[in-house]
DNA sequence: CGTATTTGACCCGCGC
DNA sequence: GCGCGGGTCAAATACG
């Protein structure tokens, strides 16, 4: 099983996160669930177990326990739905977008100020750290995720990697994996957005498919000698930077969904990683199946 | 041929 | 206004 954090940021004051964790309220993500595979959406933390998850790290629960966790706490998370709209970078005029709820339902047509949505930094986050390097082929979601750039990150060691969804066109879901700067075995995705479309019941021809990474060097006219390793590791990058002013922390105990199977194994690194690109780390992120992490029967 | 990945360039927000 | 850093674009390339 795994554990893993969650923690959501939405369009909130600053305040609002103490209110919430101690009034234990819903983060108000309704669908944020369909991004860890279809997985039960927002849930609800105690008092105390919520205060605990948002210092440190927690001790791990039972995987059963986990069903019986989120069904009391279904019912909020059909609440505050506006507090989870994306907002489409480029549209300046309408600002809607269609929302898709954990039930499978969606809610369409939400508007958003125009200023607020205009921001990048308005832009619904939801960041999930996840705890071990092997978990990240369970909990990887089923959407499909079609990478579209991968930047060092000032202050950490290892490069961040950027996903869309490759579902649908126009979705503008988008994912973020880095690892944890101090500790390597985790990893950090953050999802941006929210999937406008149903879950593919298949995915596209070739998702799916592990790319045999190339053994030549990659001929470039125009590259680079500059090297995309960073140093000086710095702060924990679950709770990121700091206008994220609110922020919901939630701890999710992800069980591996028995009805996908893994296609791929990683090859545990542990903290003796290297850091130059060619890395174990970065073959994880190029692998599809580590995006998607699950095997598809047509 | 269609789709995915790589990676330098570009864009944009933010702080100074 | 300028520079920095993060996020995205898109051409080149790889793969089935």
């Amino acid at each position: 099983m795994i554990y893993l954090y969650m923690v959501e940021m939405a369009y909130m004051e600053e305040g609002d996160l103490e209110a919430i964790v101690k009034g234990y309220s819903c983060s108000g993500d309704a669908f944020s669930g369909e991004s860890s595979g279809g997985f039960s959406p927002s849930f609800c933390l105690p008092d105390d177990t919520a205060n605990c998850l948002y210092e440190h790290e927690m001790d791990t629960t039972g995987l059963d326990e986990l069903g019986e966790l989120y069904k009391p706490f279904y019912p909020c998370c059909t609440q505050n739905l506006t507090n989870s709209v994306s907002v489409p970078k480029d549209d300046k005029k309408q600002l809607t977008h269609g929302c898709l709820l954990a039930n499978g339902s969606r809610a369409d047509h939400i508007r958003i100020p125009e200023s607020k949505a205009k921001s990048k930094k308005n832009q619904q986050k939801r960041v999930v750290e996840l705890v071990k390097e092997d978990n990240l082929l369970s909990q990887s979601d089923a959407w499909a995720w079609r990478k579209y750039g991968q930047k060092p990150i000032k202050g950490s060691p290892y490069p961040r990697s950027y996903y869309r969804c490759s579902s649908s066109k126009g979705c503008l879901a988008r994912k973020q994996v880095e690892r944890n700067p101090q500790n390597p075995e985790k990893f950090t995705i953050t999802y941006t957005n929210e999937h406008d479309h149903e879950i593919p019941t298949r995915r596209n021809s070739l998702a799916g498919t592990t790319r045999a990474k190339s053994s030549k060097p990659k001929p470039s006219i125009t590259k680079k000698s500059e090297k995309q390793v960073v140093s000086s590791p710095t702060s924990n990058p679950v709770i990121t930077s700091g206008d994220e002013s609110s922020v919901v922390v939630q701890v999710m105990e992800v069980p591996e969904m028995s009805t996908y199977q893994t296609t791929g194994e990683i090859v545990g690194t542990g903290n003796n990683l290297p850091t130059d690109l060619s890395s174990d780390f970065d073959e994880i992120l190029n692998s599809q199946e580590f995006i998607n992490g699950y095997l598809w029967n047509y």
